[in-house]
Formats: structure tokens, C-alpha cells, sequence
DNA sequence: TATGAATGAGCTTTCATTCAT
DNA sequence: AATGAATGAAAGCTCATTCAT
């Protein structure tokens, strides 16, 4: 009884999926260079070959674990945050689900965030990745937020360019540190000491 | 008539010198896995040979670079705040002392932050160098400073571990963007920035 | 459509045999330290990169070649010897197997002496292989002998010790001058030759 | 006060004399390929470049130590027979001579014998060093031995020339041995174990 | 689609040899 | 005569990538 092409299909599509997870998994932990397409295979459970017919450079494979991984889990963090309210309730809303992620023990989660701010230091961590899609997605994002923000009169008037760099930073660092010591021994600051550095 | 030993050993100074410029030039804008001993050579003006005539390994290098360069920078820093007054100056000092390194075109003070601050991540970002010391003493020292200033009644209550932990993330985010984007368009945050998340 | 684990295994046991083959017969004649994998490789007429795909190290080809190709001959030619009869005959049989094996063409188990001889004198001859076990059998098996061909009557009364350390020299340096010289030239000593070094 | 000529000459001298020994130490104990010139200058007490400096290669000193330390001792040994008397007793005061000099503390003997007897077996262990001198000279000379003591009718009738080639090896082999395991633990045949190959 | 054998460029490291002084 | 810095060929080994099936 020969599968339908809809079977083969979900088969070629849960295949995809396990390798790039295995992908973003060693990609976060251990960085581009010393991450082994025999790893990636050996996590995933298949062979060798396999992640090469999937994907035709370990360079692709990487971009496709930030397309197709890291961006949906960043996109629906930051859809689950109601824009229509202020600036102010939007950027607390947003540290608290960045900070809510790191704290629990998805893995994923800070994975992506790990993986989404290496692009933005890209070329310094992993030169030989060029040309990743989204660089300064965060950064205006976070930009236009705080500009947002001031307009409104609840933040204070630092240079929006400065804090947006700095708190992209600060969170660079937290998921490094996450990913370091694990999510149990992970010590989070508080939603305060972030807004502290904007609010009036 | 061979050359006088204080003759070689000035070479072998300079030589010693040079390799270890270049060697704290690329680990900290390559990483460690991605330079290699040629690029060092090239960089250094000799052969790769000369490089293993000096460190008998990579790893070796790299451990040197930590302990001639990047401690002796960073010690120098510190050891310019005076520690007689309250720990608020001492801690507004040093935030001072790491903004104005990076503001200005001192890239071995920026290389000495980024790679000092990588030791702290070691384990992720270059899995392969183990041991090094000073792993845990600028968390110790941030952390103390923290505790102080509590004690004296100018910081407010935060945990002092979790800001210790997301002062030294914003510090590495930041001297990561400073080696990335450079000298020249680097944004750098206002003293102020950091000191709102920790003053009353 | 992938070959089968069993075509695979054919495979890989087909090109193992071949370059344990190449590696037996250059560590043989040339030695551990002259000997390199490329050298193998192109013997075994494949890439070097292969060579190290079946044998993480030249140290462990190296202890395959003696495990896989030269223990079995040994075994082989001891399990043709009739234990039952007296010592002196079970000597006289060895001796004329070993010369027998000597004088033929063939080149495995000429070899194969060598190299299981270099193991017991390991240390001057390849001092960077360590720990290759059997060290001391085949001396054991010697020396046993002679005592046992002292009780039964048959052999003269020299320290058992002396003789077989000679015997096992005496084998090592025809060894050697057989792969030296090769087949066609080499002369080779009757029995008898050996024989009155031990009969009464 | 300038030194003489002849000053000048005896320092050369001594300087080459223990270059060489340091090498005959090596080249016996370690053979030709682990042995480095930086170990040779280390034992021998002067620079790296001193070594190139008397010796234009590793290959020449080598060629040096066997002309110049082995050649000697091996004619001194040589030369302290008396080749007056039959065969025989030439054969006897040979053998005795050689298992004298194993059993004893003279380290540089065994060495001697050993680096001669390699030269026998160039080609196989250093394939690297040619067209060494005097390779078949210490096997004519033994075959001149044995061809006079048929003739003389103390020996019994086997071929000379098998006999000649197993005595070589045993003696390479015991030399081996010797070294390997030391002055102290060493178990040397006596006379008559390998008399007895001979002797009617 | 899936396998894993096979390749070869490139890396770290060693070491004989050269060279300036 | 003597030093040791400097070079570069070559070795061991890794790993992204290709390929036959």
C-alpha cells in the first residue's frame, strides 16, 4: 500500500523539522563554527546524508533554523503584546514575556532569542555567516517603541538610539547567561530594573 | 658572534608582543574557533611556525593573550577607582571608566572587555578553551560593589545578584556592538542609563 | 534508495581489510614513524581522509593492524602445534612452521612477526605506541616450553630465561632481514640450527 | 689573550665529540626518526644551531656517529682478537667479548652494536638514511669465521651463510633487548648457547 | 527519500634547516 | 664559533560536502 503524496509530504515536513530543531539546538549552545552537520544528524536521528539533502549547506541550514524557527517563536511573542495600549504597557508587556521566557524552562524560547541577537552581532561571532534577513528588525522595533514612549511622556528623554542598543544588549547577555547555567540556577532580574533605565 | 641574550630576549619581546596583538585582535572580533594560527601570522608579519615557536599551542595563545593583555587592561582600570569613597562613586567611576573605553578608538581596551566578558560565557561561545582563571572575580567584584551601595543607602533593593548578572550581559552586548559597528558609529548609553537601574 | 546495512557492512569490511592490508605492510617495512596515513591511503587507493574515517588515529590502525591481521596469523600458526606430544616436539614444530613461514612468499606472515616481535621490544623501537597488549605472551609461551622440554629430559640445562629471550631475537633479526632482502634472497637457517641451541 | 689554533682546534673538537655522543644515545635509544636535532642540542649542552653548524643535516650526523663512535668500538673489539689461533677459538673470544660488553654498564657498546646492526637492516626502520658504508662487512667478516672453522673441522657443516645471518639477528635482537630493559634486569645467554649453533 | 562511504580543503602542530648577528 | 629566531614543508586530523546506490 503505497503512502499518498500528502503522506510523504508530512513525513518530508516532520523530517525538516526535527533537523532544525536539532539545528537550533546546537547552533545556540555551541555557536555556528564548532556545531558538526554529524552532531545536527545524530541529535535529529538520521544520517549523515540526510541533513545535506534537506538542506544544501550547513550555511542554509542555519539561515533556515532563523527563518523558520527563531523568527515564528519571536513573532508570536511580540504578536501576544497589544500595541493599542501606551508605549509604556507595550515595553513592559514585552520585557515581561522576554524575561517570563528566559525564567521558564523552554528551551526554545531562549534558544531563539539567543539566535535572533547573533544575527544583530553577526560578523563578529560567526563571520562566515553573511547576509541573514531581519538584522535591524529588533533593534527599530524596539527603537520605535521608546521614541513611542517619550511622545507619550512616560519615558525620559535618554537618546532612544543608546537604550534601544543597550537593552538589546542586556538581553543578549541574559540569554547567554541563561543558556549557560540553565534554567535552574538562572538568576532574573526583575521587570524593574530594566524599565528603571527608562521611565520617568 | 651570536647577538647578546638581552639582544634575543628584546626580540623574542617583540616578536611576544606583536603575536599576542594580533592573537587579541582576532579572538575578540573572530572568535577563537574561527582564527586560525596563519591569520595570526600574517597579521603578526611572520610565518605560522614563529607562532608555535612562541605557544606551543592555540590554546595556550589564547590563554595568553587573557593573561598579558586583557588582565593587565582591565586591572589597570580598576585600579584607577579610588574604592575610599561610597560604592555609588566607585560604581558611577567604573561605569564611567567602561563607557569612555568604549566610546573612544581604543580598540585593545574594547577587545580586552569583549574577550574578559567572554570568559565569563566560556562554555558557550568557545567550548574548547577550559581553565582559565579569573572566571568568576568581575561578577564578584560588581556583585560586592552591588552590596555595598545598598548598605549605604544609595542603591534601592534589587537583588544585587540578578543586576550584577544583567550589568555584565549589557556591558558584553555592548562591547560586541562596539567592535561590530566601530569607533566611529557606535552609540554609546549615557552613565545614566545604567545607574537608573540600580540608584534610589 | 539507500544500500542495505548489509551491502554497507560489505563495504566497509571489504575497505577496512584494505587498508588494515596497506597499514600491516608499511608498518611492517617502514615503521611506525615512517609510516604515513597518506602513504596508506594511496596503498590502499583511497582518499587519506578515508583512512581516518575508519580509524580515528594512526595509533589505533596501528593496534588494529596488530589485533586484526597479526594476532589472528600468530594464533593461527600456535593452534597448528600439537600440545599433547612432548615439548621438544611441540619446539621442533614451531621452529619449522616460523622458518617455513620465512621462506615462502608469504609477505602477511613475515609481517606479522615483525610487528608482533617490535611490540616486545616496544619502547625503542616505536616509543609513542603504548599499551598494546600480548606484550609478554608470546615470551611466556617460549619460556614455558623450554622448561617443560628441561623436565621431560630433552633439553639441556641453560636458564630457560636466556634461551628464549635469544630465540625471540634471533627470530626478530631473520625477520627483519627477510622483509629486508625479500623471498628470493633470503637465506634462511635449518632447524637444526636452532634446535642445538636447546637439545641435550 | 687570544687563543691558539690548536685551542680552537681541541674546542671543536670536544664539542663534536659530545655532539656525537649525544646523538649515538639517541639515534639507539629512540632510532633515527623520533630522534630531533633540538634533543641532541639539549643532551649535548649547546644551541639548536650549533648542531647544523658542525653537521650540514640530521642525515650527516648520523652518517658521523656511525663512523666515528661505532666504527671505532666495534674495531677495538674487533681488533682484540687474536686472530692467530683456529677459528674456533677467534669464534669464542668474539662471542664472549660481545655478551661482555651487553652484560656490562658500557652503555656506548650496546648502543654500538645496536646502530651497526641497523645499518645491516637499513631500509627497513630508517628508510630515510642511505648508502651508509660498511653494511656488509660485519657479515663477511662472521662468514670468513665460520667458512675457516668447517675448514678446520671444529664446526659443524651447515651453510655459513645461514648461520652468519642468525647470529647477526640474535645479537641485534639481544642488543634490543639490553636497551630496552636496562643494564640491571638484563638476561644474557652465555657462551654456549650459541656455540652450540656451531659447534661440532 | 535516505544512507553512509568517500573526498579533499584546511587546520593545528612538528621539526629539519636557514640565517642574521 | 655560537646563538636562537625564523621559515616552510609535511604530518595528523577534522569536517563540509559529494556521490553511488
Amino acid at each position: 500500500m503505497p503512502r499518498t503524496s500528502e503522506q510523504f509530504q508530512q513525513m518530508r515536513n516532520e523530517r525538516e523539522e526535527t533537523i532544525l530543531h536539532a539545528g537550533m539546538y546546537l547552533f545556540a549552545t555551541r555557536g555556528y563554527e564548532s556545531t558538526t552537520a554529524d552532531a545536527i544528524s545524530k541529535i535529529a536521528n538520521c544520517s549523515h546524508g540526510l541533513v545535506f539533502h534537506y538542506y544544501p549547506s550547513k550555511e542554509v541550514l542555519y539561515k533556515s533554523v532563523i527563518e523558520r524557527m527563531v523568527r515564528p517563536i519571536i513573532r508570536n511573542m511580540v504578536g501576544a503584546i497589544n500595541f493599542d495600549q501606551k508605549a509604556k504597557f507595550c515595553f513592559i508587556d514585552a520585557i515581561e514575556m522576554f524575561l517570563t521566557g528566559l525564567k521558564s524552562d523552554n528551551d526554545e524560547f531562549v534558544w531563539s532569542i539567543s539566535l535572533l541577537l547573533d544575527i544583530h552581532l553577526q560578523g563578529i561571532i560567526e563571520p562566515k555567516v553573511k547576509n541573514v534577513e531581519t538584522k535591524k528588525k529588533v533593534y527599530d522595533w524596539v527603537f520605535e517603541l521608546l521614541e513611542r514612549g517619550k511622545q507619550e511622556g512616560d519615558f525620559n528623554d535618554f537618546n532612544s538610539r543608546e537604550i534601544a542598543i543597550s537593552i538589546l544588549a542586556l538581553f543578549k547577555g541574559l540569554a547567554y547567561n541563561r543558556i549557560k547555567i540553565g534554567h535552574k540556577r538562572f538568576l532574573c532580574p526583575h521587570t524593574d530594573v530594566i524599565l528603571n533605565m527608562v521611565l520617568k
